[in-house]
DNA sequence: CAGATGCCCTGGGCGC
DNA sequence: TGCGCCCAGGGCATCT
């Protein structure tokens, strides 16, 4: 989604603004938002975990998006039928109209100051997003990173992994992903790992997180997840445990199991992640 | 303090 | 066909 917005966004304008979902925006006055963003020209879009970042203008200030569960964005033709749910319209300067859509209304979009990134980098990281831990793909997230960070962690793996505050941008899908990629078990105490398995750890998450992105995210059964056209991705057909229980493991051919942890599902295979 | 639980919502799938 | 239940890519508040 990020790659998309700055192919297709970077450099437009921002004509008009219509906010209409009385959630989606909702860390400041819809109001507020409308007027910041009405004649603004859009940046190159950054990320940071799950969190989009669109920077207005000179960079000073950044519009925000986290599409959480159910939401998309959507760039169409102004004269196309709205979606059910759609939240937030913006008009752009070459007559496209960006449109955030999102039954479920766990996503949102604001605008925050970021502070200013150097030259020719993009902008920092807003104050609002000061809790996330470092991106997985961001060069600073090295295995010796990863492996201080786990030292004295009594906690599941899995969890661990999903802690936007230990490390920002994976989720229930790529979490299990990566641990079978890695051949860990989910339910590992953190700081149990040896060196070669922070190892592993670290590889597996990486390339899961780029070939997911390779392959254009993963689009389930209700596809929700789709690109700026509408499009789904294709990583879905590459997984090679979540959402497959009962179906052979790619490994060793062994049923993929799911289990219930903090009320959510966890797939693996019980031969292969030991 | 870390860890477990429940909630914010809508919609789809399934059993009855 | 319809109802009630369960489940779903996340994050946060509130308990222990």
């Amino acid at each position: 989604m990020r790659r998309g917005l700055a192919l297709e966004v970077a450099g437009r304008d921002v004509t008009s603004v219509a906010v209409t979902g009385a959630r989606t925006v909702r860390r400041q006055p819809a109001v507020a938002l409308v007027e910041r963003l009405r004649g603004a020209r859009l940046g190159e879009a950054g990320r940071i975990g799950k969190f989009l970042l669109v920077p207005l203008d000179d960079g000073a200030e950044t519009l925000v998006i986290h599409l959480r569960m159910s939401g998309q964005l959507l760039l169409t033709a102004p004269g196309w039928p709205l979606a059910k749910h759609t939240h937030a319209v913006l008009g752009l300067s070459d007559g496209r109209e960006l449109r955030f859509v999102d039954p479920r209304t766990f996503g949102e979009l604001f605008v925050a100051a970021a502070p200013p990134g150097g030259p020719g980098a993009p902008p920092g990281r807003p104050a609002a997003l000061a809790h996330l831990g470092p991106d997985p793909l961001s060069p600073g997230w090295s295995a010796a990173v990863l492996g201080r960070g786990l030292i004295g962690r009594t906690a599941r793996l899995k969890l661990l992994l999903m802690d936007q505050r230990f490390v920002a941008g994976i989720g229930n899908i790529y979490s299990d992903e990566a641990l079978f990629e890695a051949r860990l078990r989910f339910d590992r105490p953190a700081g149990s790992l040896s060196g070669d398995e922070i190892g592993r750890l670290h590889r597996a998450v990486r390339k899961t997180l780029r070939d997911a992105v390779t392959h254009r995210g993963s689009s389930l059964r209700d596809a929700q997840y789709v690109d700026l056209f509408g499009a789904p991705g294709d990583y879905q057909n590459r997984h090679r445990v979540y959402g497959r229980e009962g179906e052979p493991c790619t490994r060793c051919g062994g049923p993929v199991r799911r289990i219930s942890l903090g009320g959510r599902s966890t797939f693996l295979c019980e031969t292969c992640q030991p």
